[in-house]
DNA sequence: CAACAATTGAGAGCAGCGCTCTTGACAGCC
DNA sequence: GGCTGTCAAGAGCGCTGCTCTCAATTGTTG
């Protein structure tokens, strides 16, 4: 919807780099499609310079080749995902923190499956012979769970996690783990909670990923809404959130 | 290990049918080679019949094309993890539900660690324009999820199932989806239990195919075996075979 | 306004891919 | 021994990613 080419860090003064700018922006607007109707390893650069009406060597002139492609991709996707999260999440009160879990696992869900293609893009088998930079994709892609877990620690703050989560007992090595993620990040919540909450954050994405691949069969699950809702009620006792 | 090709229906007696499906399987076996380094969607009939020394035409004597070897990878990369799978499960007692279960999520982890490729083709973003036929595939990718849901039955007729799974309500739609499977597979387990074994499952996957894909940062999680072990204890209460 | 220089698109070309078709050789079977 | 089915090989089509060269266009600057 909006200009990718404005996210430039400077404004873009002469036409050129304007021209460019939109060049790029029309790219990955090309690219996005193919992406979402073909899959990521069947994305072609070819066929993005074709409906460019453009030869295919002139799109190497804006991108470097196939996986810098991927790599715009890649955070395009994330970031749409993230704005749909947010969107979701920022909608009901600070304080509602079950809401607030329960409305990022559906905004996640409902992204994946109108977008199941860019869903596997980011959350599927990698892509052979494709290898994510680090450092353009880590930021974007780190949204999601800092808002989980954001949640989570503003739950814990205001004593709003069931203590009932503390089943397990968190052994040395992984709560060293842990704890540096709670330094890194500025986090109250302890252990048990951290590690419940990785456990519902990898559980989410496992549901939604047997409903976007089809890994369910065909026609197991009728009721996939009530099954998503029900591991949703389910997942928020495991992170302490339940009633 | 063992011969693919001895698994024709009947004996094959002329020495072309020993010779043919001979070929196939080695090409069975090469194709896995190179699944296991390229990926699925990376596959390569000619590289095949390169390492098979023989021109790229010839192996469609043997395989109609692509998606058939992808097909006949699928079905052997589902036996050899339906195998490890039996393998640990059957080496503990049969009433030892708790342990059972847990073997079989960390044969599922092990195997999938020691063969990414094929772990992502079974449970991955989907490969482009293949569609996995439903008559050949159905069969042995379900033998891994009756295991678990067996393993389930018999605990909850030992009445060794926790009351305390019983928390959320299952609504009448997927009702009638659990009522159906429990009619299929002659079980006796309730809608609660399997709902949650529902999840227990997508969520076993969910972990694994954060570890395997990646998903994880390089190094958030140095331990990851215990925190694997931390999540399966979890699950299992999910289940209700917690202590 | 004109000349310069940067930028761009087009085209040819290389090596790889899936897949098809034809051709000639070989082996098993009657 | 001759027939028939099976086989490997080769050529070829259209597709892919990517590189290189060349000419044209375009923005900027003197």
């Amino acid at each position: 919807m909006n200009d990718p080419a404005a996210d430039a860090e400077t404004t873009l003064r002469t036409p050129r780099e304007r021209a460019r700018a939109q060049t790029i922006a029309d790219i990955v607007r090309l690219g996005r499609e193919h992406l979402a109707i073909h899959g990521a390893a069947a994305l072609s650069l070819r066929a993005v310079a074709r409906d460019l009406g453009v030869v295919s060597s002139a799109v190497y002139r804006y991108v470097a080749n196939r996986d810098e492609l991927l790599t715009l991709l890649l955070v395009d996707a994330y970031s749409e995902l993230r704005d749909a999260v947010d969107a979701a999440v920022n909608a009901l009160p600070e304080r509602d923190f079950d809401g607030r879990f329960k409305a990022l696992g559906r905004a996640v869900r409902t992204w994946a499956l109108r977008e199941p293609a860019r869903y596997g893009l980011l959350f599927g088998s990698p892509v052979p012979g494709y290898r994510a930079p680090a450092g353009q994709t880590t930021t974007p892609g780190t949204r999601v769970i800092y808002s989980l877990v954001g949640n989570l620690d503003s739950a814990y703050r205001a004593g709003k996690i069931t203590t009932a989560v503390r089943t397990a007992v968190v052994p040395s090595v992984l709560a060293a783990d842990l704890e540096a993620i709670r330094a890194g990040l500025g986090l109250a919540v302890p252990n048990e909670v951290m590690a419940n909450g990785t456990l519902v954050w990898t559980s989410l994405f496992g549901t939604v990923s047997f409903e976007v691949f089809g890994q369910y069969g065909a026609d197991t699950f009728r009721a996939r809404d009530e099954l998503f809702e029900h591991h949703l009620t389910v997942l928020a006792g495991i992170a302490g959130l339940g009633a």
